[in-house]
DNA sequence: GATTGACCTTCAAGCGGCTTGAAACTTTAA
DNA sequence: TTAAAGTTTCAAGCCGCTTGAAGGTCAATC
């Protein structure tokens, strides 16, 4: 019979968390004097205590050990725990490596630039979401103003539900010749419309489901396009820093959309669908 | 100006973690109501909560992130914190990765023999500490037992010191053959101590430094050697089955010494270095 | 038999990064 | 005017412990 602190010596457990397991029920001592109410081990719990310890090594909560060891539970249920286990390891390694190269670039950063920059690059998921479109080819930025204003007045003319989220546009085309723009512009909705929107020129907004996006890098530009620290190129540089590949159209969410005369005051999201490049 | 619920909504934060970064100083609205405590928040501030996220995303705690914003930090203390979360980072991949290991065999022995074996195999760290021993070759068990009497009686006559430990044996030598066996026995110490235990035989105890061990399989045996379960070859099984390869002098460490006449009750912790065999 | 000093007890709070819920107030739309 | 949606603060809970305070117990020494 082993007094507490022996225990913790021989099992290499501080004394603290014998008394823990002890108060959530999970290795109580062999016997518990009435008077004093210290704590007496047997060497046999030496052994259900290494059990524990071995079953804490897999990673699993104090909970489930707890679970397997008082209650009787099947193969299938000890094999689906370990599966999720199994499951929730990979995530983590698999973040983890993600994580590593993302402080390992920051880290060259430093020693190249000696600052940092990209601070404000975040990466998200984008979920599926019904989109109230139009898409066409643009030449030049003042056509699409245009075109953002016709669908602005129209929409706000002919639709009045709530569900009308932001402004958005998709970039389908790259971006790198001056003109023919493909772009696609329209309001997200929480809530699918069964309507249409048709605009002067004959033209017709349709509504159809914006694909999810698992990994997004997102950051937000101040003012227009122009405003070039936050293009296409820069995105494409931040990318290539960070071992991304972009995959699929870019968007543009308009958070403070431009107004007559004051379009250097607008606000954009710009999402880049990206996934991690292979090592 | 937004309020907590739409900007949550573009940042895609929940607004419970705007508040607790409100509450601990780390991201502040740019206005708050003086009669109704609204949070109003700009959209200047996007970016800067943007930052917050990209360096939560490298791992780093609030409290680092609120004194890299808020506070002067040179490059120096930037790459320090970089480094040292690199370091954490490759930690965590490679106890990960072990884990991943244990779990993939405790599955796999799920399927084949339909249970939990190894329950109580642990992975442990043996500290450096001073050890009185004397190692010489035996030939069979009696031999070694009539050694460790004969011990027993000249330590305890010879020695008064409360820095005395544990019985230990070292094992030389690989115990495939039955006979003649390079083995040390002697007493864990918790303080050196300078002196010598002169047995009968002028043989001499001697103080050593005993190695540390980073990782050792341990495990309980109760019961003297002939109790099979945990022998060489048992250890040798579960280090191969768990991709462990054995590295140095296994060590039996005496929590209840035999005792004449008594020697089935006696129970050993036995240890035995390891290191993960490369993938 | 008294006194150390090592050991043990319980209880409470704290860590980090949130989430959840209750009770009360404000704003907006119908 | 009223209901619904949004907001506030405050408190507690999560996990797996650690730390500390205030006090009781045990073995060895004087």
């Amino acid at each position: 019979m082993f007094r507490i602190g022996e225990f913790s010596k021989i099992a290499q457990v501080p004394a603290s968390v014998l008394r823990y397991y002890n108060d959530i029920g999970l290795f109580v001592p062999v016997q518990c004097d009435r008077d004093t109410g210290y704590r007496y081990y047997s060497v046999e719990q030496l052994s259900q205590l290494n059990r524990i310890l071995a079953l804490k090594e897999l990673g699993l909560a104090l909970g489930q050990i707890k679970q397997l060891i008082t209650e009787e539970v099947s193969a299938e249920e000890i094999r689906g725990m370990l599966s999720l286990r199994k499951a929730q390891i990979e995530q983590t390694l698999q973040t983890e490596s993600v994580r590593l190269r993302a402080v390992e670039s920051r880290l060259q950063q430093l020693e190249k630039d000696g600052g940092f920059q990209d601070d404000d690059v975040v990466l998200k998921a984008l979920s599926a979401q019904p989109f109230l479109s139009l898409r066409c080819q643009c030449q030049g930025l003042a056509q699409s103003l245009e075109l953002i204003g016709q669908i602005n007045t129209a929409v706000a003319k002919q639709i009045r539900s709530k569900a009308l989220g932001r402004f958005m546009a998709v970039i389908h085309s790259e971006l790198y010749e001056d003109s023919d723009w493909d772009l696609e512009f329209g309001f997200c909705l929480s809530q699918s419309l069964h309507s249409t929107v048709s605009l002067a020129n004959s033209l017709t907004m349709t509504v159809r489901e914006l694909e999810p996006v698992e990994l997004a890098a997102t950051a937000v530009r101040y003012g227009g396009p122009e405003n070039g620290h936050l293009s296409y190129s820069a995105i494409g540089a931040w990318a290539e820093r960070h071992q991304y590949e972009l995959v699929g159209p870019g968007r543009e969410v308009f958070i403070v959309p431009p107004t007559l005369g004051r379009e250097a005051e607008m606000v954009v999201e710009i999402q880049f669908p990206v996934k991690a490049s292979p090592t």
